[in-house]
DNA sequence: GGACTTGCTTGCGCCAGATCATCCACTGGA
DNA sequence: TCCAGTGGATGATCTGGCGCAAGCAAGTCC
């Protein structure tokens, strides 16, 4: 059968590093929370937003750092980063287009809860904490879809909750497999390819697992035809498989009758 | 040394199942939501409300069903469980009065996230999803009240995922009890009463872990002096024993050396 | 185009914590 | 006061997943 090919990923069209500046209006104007705006509104909206531009890897924000800034994602991906004291990193979210992190700041907190890193090369942009304060007063249709969000947020927070305490490794592999699937994958014809760099290492410290875990997990995955992999890429070939594996109806070892 | 002695709570002093009418409104008028608002807008609040009592252990909403109402803790304490499809159960949050749950529901999400049970007796009022989302447009300070509290949960709970993904079951035993003496503990001559009942497995449901386990770990604490427990109860003797538990700087085993 | 870097794979031993099985101590009810 | 039921303690055993370490392959840089 066909080995593992070459990266079908085209990096450089994934995630430029640029913003044009009059696309940064009409991005505004789509996301979720401002859609709702009429023209001047969103002008007044766009003007409190600083746009700044991230390669891949470089560190957004810090967790534990002083929180003045709320950031909106314009394009590319970003990684929020929790840390444990000993040193290992948690990937609590990764975040689309759209996105909106750093959250809490806004709200009276004084740190950022967790680090933001730019997972592809990516435009954001800022506001200052007490301009979005300002922001979710004048506009409290916009505080609702803030609301709506940080909600959906707590909802999968608390869902991961559920899966990390009772399911297996293999199934919480499976689930982020899936929901990775939904939020960025690409349909193409073979499968849903995952439009996003994604290292073993992201995955294993998504669903709280050692590389090697996620490699044995992937290696059987493979061998049942469920995904394909490579270097830094996943695609989905059998999604009901995978969600299978995720209720646990699965073939828990190797089964070999 | 003192055994455990009888259980140093008082179960009905705790959760009485009534809720004087008169109080109902003071109660609402104390809590984060709706503390900046005129004593008309309280009314108004207040009389979108139902009250409903429910004796310990009964089932106040239950996961997956229609999402009619959102629900506000005027009195006692209620558990939020979620199911896995094994049927284990896990605790994601146990409300002290003031909370408020079911929150999903008033923005348009059709079922509930999770499973509301009377911890303790209580009382609860109640709104339906569409007057919840009146109140929102007509008071937007109560909206930013409810953000935060939803922010806040969000961290919590991404801090469980770090706990989960990179600390040891003594490590999070620990962590939950901290939490656990802040939220509802009372301090006494001898340390910090949790004032809700508590039993093992229901410490085990919120760390992922089984009541075994989490037996053998009070074990150990209370052989180093940081807990003292009896049926249903902890209090806690040494929160910088437990702290350093939960930083990982404990005795890893029994320490011989 | 060859050497280096970084990420994936795989084997082996080990340990935290689950599971199974009792036994015991309280508590609440008759 | 006794009894039944529930929650807690504890020993024995098993195992999923981790840690370490060596080897391999895909990109990357000169």
């Amino acid at each position: 059968m066909s080995r593992r090919r070459v990266t079908p990923l085209h990096r450089d069209s994934l995630a430029p590093d640029h913003c044009s500046p009059k696309l940064r209006r009409e991005i505004l104007g789509r996301s979720t929370y401002f859609k709702g705006l009429s023209a001047e509104a969103l002008a007044t909206v766009d003007e409190r937003f600083r746009e700044q531009h991230y390669p891949a890897g470089k560190v957004i924000c810090r967790e534990g750092g002083p929180a003045r800034s709320l950031f909106f994602v314009a394009h590319g991906n970003v990684k929020l980063l929790r840390h444990s004291p000993a040193g290992d990193d948690v990937v609590v979210d990764l975040l689309p287009q759209g996105g909106l992190f750093g959250g809490l700041a806004a709200l009276g907190l004084g740190h950022y809860p967790e680090t933001a890193l730019a997972h592809t090369a990516c435009c954001v942009l800022s506001v200052s904490a007490p301009a979005f304060q300002q922001l979710l007063e004048r506009y409290p249709g916009v505080t609702i879809e803030v609301l709506k969000s940080a909600s959906r947020s707590l909802n999968d927070a608390r869902e991961a909750i559920r899966q990390l305490t009772t399911s297996r490794v293999d199934a919480r592999i499976a689930m982020a497999l899936v929901k990775l699937g939904e939020r960025l994958g690409e349909e193409t014809g073979h499968g849903i390819l995952i439009q996003v760099p994604l290292p073993q290492q992201d995955l294993a410290a998504m669903v709280g697992a050692t590389p090697e875990t996620v490699s044995r997990v992937m290696a059987r995955m493979k061998r049942e035809g469920l995904v394909d992999s490579g270097r830094q890429w996943v695609r989905i070939l059998d999604p009901g498989g995978l969600q299978a594996m995720i209720e646990g109806r699965a073939a828990p070892k190797t089964k070999g009758a």
